[in-house]
RNA sequence: GCCCGGGUGGCGAAAUGGUUAACCGCGUUGGACUCAAAAUCCAAUGGUCGCAAGGCCUUGAGGGUUCGACUCCCUCCCUGGGCACCA
């Protein structure tokens, strides 16, 4: 007798249940559910015109996975789908096609939900949001409006990123290499009043509270680095009466003007041997009648404020700057006059705007320093070598000799082999320079320099092996620059007897010390080697060695602090507060971030709520007058001015204050502040008396599960935090953090593996794929081409693969039904089927829990190719649940398969089949046999082995006797069920 | 320059200290069915030497730790992404 197989009409199946589904409202979500909840949010789609692109499909088949195993698992899931719907290339393809924007995005909505509803994603369909509607603005006008009068929206003259093409303003996030995020013009800086959220009143709190919550930690990195929290000092610098006769009228007492540094360096104070104010310092102006060459100044801070910041980052590799002449500073630290200058390597916008340079300690003061002949005095010695308790002190220094005439290096030989450095401590009445230039001459013989000067101090920990103590040092060495090669009688000591002169190229030199340095006792030579040759090639006397081995490098690190009066000699991480507290400044905190830009001057997007009142300056719209309608415009086009300001009748109004006449604010607002909220919206998303309910949020919110691309780290989820937070200060929410758990979409590659583009032609259809294959398959091969978080590129083939499977799938669960009804035996209790069928409950499961939806596929696999293998079918119960482990991956399949076995229900409240842990346990184990690491053999033996019979059975085998050859054992290793190890 | 990922067969990838690394899938080769093709099914498929049995080699390169390393540590190379004068 032949059985008649229902066809596997996925068209006609697919139709079917997404109909189904969406008519029944079979996903709604019950606010008054006993189950427990289970908020996932992903991100609701820019609606373009070219409809959705791979990654939309991929991150929400994910999702839906999600969501119907959590409903299976007994759930109460809140799962939904919404539009961010205003913005600028919508208005921007509007304009191209000559439409309004509002038509265009409703065409495009209705594409986006007809696409989504194809892949039967199981949303709550009415919660929908649409930021463009109304409905919706209302309240981010009205947020707006509870942000402005909390102090938190304010309005002021900034410079910001102009785009000429996009003809708006664009927030820094959204600058990309000095770009136009979304059209890739280069942006201008223009002066501009602007509407800001002060956001970095937040700063603390938005990264305190990334403690705790399940990100993907280079997520939580680059919230970090983009809040950028800096701990460090502001410290005071009096300006000093000048001391030149420049500008002899100028009588103005200059002692109470004062210039106000930030530093995270307080420690290098004594070190810093001038100042530098950004071009955009407030002080530069108050200080012309007393500044030289104010001509100079005023044309230099002319030319770097005009450049943008990106004009700035590209000639960063050179510094510039000018020296306000006739002007000094007072360090507070050492008493020393030193010189101020105006740099563009300072920023105005951070910090105080002006800074205390130590070149000696940072890169950037270094390389300005150099360039202006400007003191370089070293303030931190360099820790090395390795501690020890006990320590004696005893402080020395050392010298590196260079003949010019021989283009060597001077060093002392010994009979082991090794090289060092003339070296040796300071007796009393000696200065250091003193002391070593003695140590050269009795050492070396040698005394006739053209210079001998200090290269670098290090504090080193070493171990005297002659005199077996542990010491530390602060060790200084010269670089001597030979005049003649006259030479001393040597005076040595008895140790030193054996030691020779010698000269060398420095790659001799450090090839033959580099090798015996165990005890790390001679890194401060290393260093101090390496940059005396970069010195004497500096100087111009080396002119063999390579520049570039051998380049000067400051030390900005923490160490032990010289030359800084009565800290010297401290920990520099110890001495930063006291110094502070010595000079009379502030220990201090600061932040990267900035406050938020939201003004735009364009048509599609959100009005700002303000009214401008000539007598009663800025009043915000009345609550009971919300929403400010966006007007339709025959002419939105951006024209360098809002184009709502063309709109007389939106434009005048009455002053909600004093009645009379007065203008509404003319811009609209960033679409990232639409969607900062628009999750707290999905609970109860057609309030018209609040924001939302209070009691529906808090049952719903936090947001269990976000998934959302990698692009996302720092903008919205930032904004959407530090919103959050001012709800919750405001009473509204209980929470501070609106995700608990955030998971990354990887991107999905073109077949070439670039990014999909249209200039690269290599951009795969969605619509397309489902309807040569399905959407079933579509979705299974979005999850299986590998794990969820990779970018991974499409193979047009391996989609082959898929539909194999699943039309096999089909095929197996109904000829397994279909032999059963004839009353065939079917897989016992105890049989391999059903032993495959249980390992797949588990490892499904578990894999989607995990986000591992590729294994969870390839599992599923495995076990069909098992299933298929077994004499017996599944018996029916058996059958049901293997059809529920598809369920997520594959719902329209799935569902038809529950319907064909004669349910009448969704299987998406059924529950989860339950593994049975004894019939995962193998009764039989396959043990690895290794000699020497090496496995020679498997046997197979009863589960639960004992250790000895293991053993016994393992050495017993021929094919690790072989590869024993005789040797008898010399310790035999036992892992658990797993494997014997022979160690011969 | 700095900070994160990543490097495994012809390809997408599994395995994150333990059963001779490569599961699952794509592709390829051979076979069955067919007049033929598609579809489907069966078998083979890391490299290398060998008629074979079998041996040797293999997770970017080199060192190290370990009885045992794709997995942990160090150095280097390549690659994707982020930040980039933030004092």
């Amino acid at each position: 007798m032949r059985v008649l197989m229902p066809h596997y009409d996925p068209k006609e199946i697919e139709a079917k249940w997404n109909k189904k589904w969406l008519d029944e409202k079979v996903f709604a979500a019950h606010d008054d559910s006993k189950k427990p909840k289970y908020y996932q949010l992903e991100t609701f789609p820019y609606p373009s015109a070219a409809g959705l692109h791979m990654g939309h499909p991929k991150g929400y088949t994910a999702e839906d996975i999600h969501a119907r195993y959590m409903r299976m698992r007994g759930y109460e899931v809140l799962y939904t789908m919404g539009w961010d719907a205003f913005g600028l290339p919508t208005e921007n393809y509007a304009i191209k096609v000559g439409k309004n924007p509002k038509e265009v995005a409703l065409a495009n909505t209705t594409n986006f939900r007809r696409q989504v509803q194809m892949f039967g994603f199981s949303y709550d369909w009415d919660r929908e949001v649409d930021t463009s509607s109304p409905e919706y603005y209302k309240w981010t006008q009205w947020l707006f409006i509870r942000l402005y009068k909390k102090g938190l929206a304010y309005r002021k003259d900034a410079r910001v990123n102009w785009c000429p093409k996009d003809q708006t303003v664009l927030a820094n996030e959204q600058v990309i290499d000095g770009k136009c995020e979304r059209c890739g013009s280069e942006i201008e800086e223009r002066m501009m009043e602007q509407w800001f959220l002060k956001i970095t009143d937040y700063a603390d709190r938005l990264l305190a509270d990334l403690k705790g919550i399940d990100w993907p930690a280079a997520t939580i990195k680059r919230q970090e680095d983009w809040i950028g929290k800096s701990e460090g000092a502001s410290i005071k610098f009096q300006i000093a009466n000048p001391k030149s006769e420049i500008n002899p009228k100028d009588q103005t007492p200059s002692s109470d003007l004062s210039i106000e540094i930030f530093t995270t360096r307080p420690d290098t104070l004594f070190g810093a041997t001038y100042l530098v104010l950004a071009p955009e310092h407030s002080l530069i102006g108050q200080l012309k009648e007393k500044v030289g060459n104010w001509d100079e100044v005023a044309k230099y801070v002319e030319e770097t404020t005009h450049k943008t910041d990106r004009m700035r980052q590209e000639t960063a590799k050179e510094k510039t700057g000018v020296e306000l002449k006739g002007v000094m500073a007072v360090n507070p630290a050492t008493k020393e006059e030193i010189p101020i200058w105006v740099a563009d390597y300072v920023l105005g916008s951070y910090g105080t705007g002006a800074i205390m340079a130590v070149p000696a300690h940072d890169e950037r003061d270094f390389e300005f320093a150099k360039k202006f002949g400007i003191p370089i005095r070293e303030v931190v010695a360099q820790e090395t070598g390795i501690k020890h308790d006990g320590e004696e002190r005893r402080d020395g220094g050392c010298g590196v000799i260079f003949d010019p005439a021989t283009q060597k290096y001077a060093v002392a030989t010994h009979p082991d082999g090794l090289v060092r450095l003339f070296a040796g401590g300071v007796e009393d009445g000696e200065n250091m320079k003193e002391g070593v230039l003695r140590e050269i001459a009795e050492e070396s013989g040698l005394y006739d320099f053209v210079s001998f000067e200090k290269v670098r101090t290090c504090f080193t920990h070493y171990h005297n092996s002659r005199k077996q103590v542990y010491r530390s040092a602060l060790a200084t060495c010269f670089l001597g620059i030979l005049a003649s090669g006259k030479q001393k009688e040597r005076k040595l000591e008895e140790h030193e007897k054996a030691m020779e002169l010698a000269w060398m190229t420095p790659k001799e030199i450090l090839e033959n010390w580099n090798t015996h340095n165990n005890e790390h006792d001679l890194d401060h030579w290393f260093i101090f080697f390496r940059e005396a040759v970069a010195r004497a090639i500096e100087l111009g006397y080396d002119k063999a060695s390579n520049a570039d081995d051998f380049r000067a490098e400051i030390f900005s690190g923490t160490g032990v602090l010289v030359n800084s009066g009565e800290f010297s000699g401290m920990d520099s991480e110890k001495a930063k507060a006291e110094i502070v507290k010595s000079v009379g400044g502030t220990m201090r905190t600061q932040y990267k971030i900035r406050d938020w830009s939201v003004s735009r001057q364009r048509y599609w997007g959100v009005p700002i709520p303000m009214i401008h009142c000539s007598k009663c300056g800025i009043v915000p719209v009345p609550e009971s007058d919300l929403p400010v309608l966006l007007p339709d415009l025959e002419n939105y086009r951006p024209q360098g001015m809002p184009p709502l300001a063309s709109s007389a009748a939106f434009i005048n109004v009455k002053c909600p204050q004093c009645g009379g006449d007065a203008k509404r604010d003319a811009e609209t607002l960033d679409t990232f502040v639409d969607s900062s909220w628009y999750f707290l919206r999905y609970p109860d998303p057609h309030n018209d008396a609040a924001i939302f309910d209070k009691q529906k949020v808090a049952h719903w919110m936090p947001v269990d599960l976000y998934v959302i691309g990698a692009e996302h780290t720092v903008m919205h989820l930032l904004y959407s935090r530090f919103i959050t937070k001012f709800l919750h200060d405001e009473g509204y929410v209980q929470f501070t953090e609106p995700f608990k758990k955030l998971r990354h979409i990887g991107l999905i590659m073109g077949a070439d593996g670039q990014k999909m583009s249209k200039s690269k032609g290599n951009v795969v259809n969605p619509d397309e794929i489902v309807a040569e294959f399905s959407a079933d398959v579509m979705r299974m091969y979005l999850m299986f081409l590998g794990p969820f978080d990779d970018a991974t590129p499409w193979d047009a083939k391996g989609i082959l693969g898929v539909e194999r499977f699943l039309k096999r799938f089909w095929n197996y669960c109904n000829g397994a039904r279909e032999k059963a009804a004839t009353g065939a035996p079917t897989a016992a209790e105890g049989s391999p089927a059903k032993q495959t069928l249980h390992r797949a409950i588990k490892r499904t499961g578990e894999d989607i829990e995990a986000f591992k939806f590729n294994t969870a596929i390839s599992g599923l696999m495995i076990a069909l190719n098992e299933l298929e293998a077994a004499p017996e079918p599944l018996a029916p119960g058996d059958g049901a649940s293997l059809v529920k482990l598809l369920h997520p991956l594959a719902p329209h399949m799935a569902q038809e398969l529950w319907s064909l076995m004669g349910n009448t229900t969704y299987l998406d409240f059924e529950p989860w089949p339950e593994y049975d842990p004894k019939l995962i346990v193998q009764s039989t184990l396959r043990i690895a046999v290794q000699v020497n690491g090496k496995t020679r053999d498997t046997l197979t033996v009863a589960a639960g082995i004992t250790e000895d019979e293991a053993k016994k059975a393992a050495l017993g085998s021929a094919k690790v006797q072989a590869a024993l050859g005789g040797q008898a054992p010399k310790r035999v290793i036992w892992v658990e069920n797993k494997l014997v190890n022979i160690v011969a």
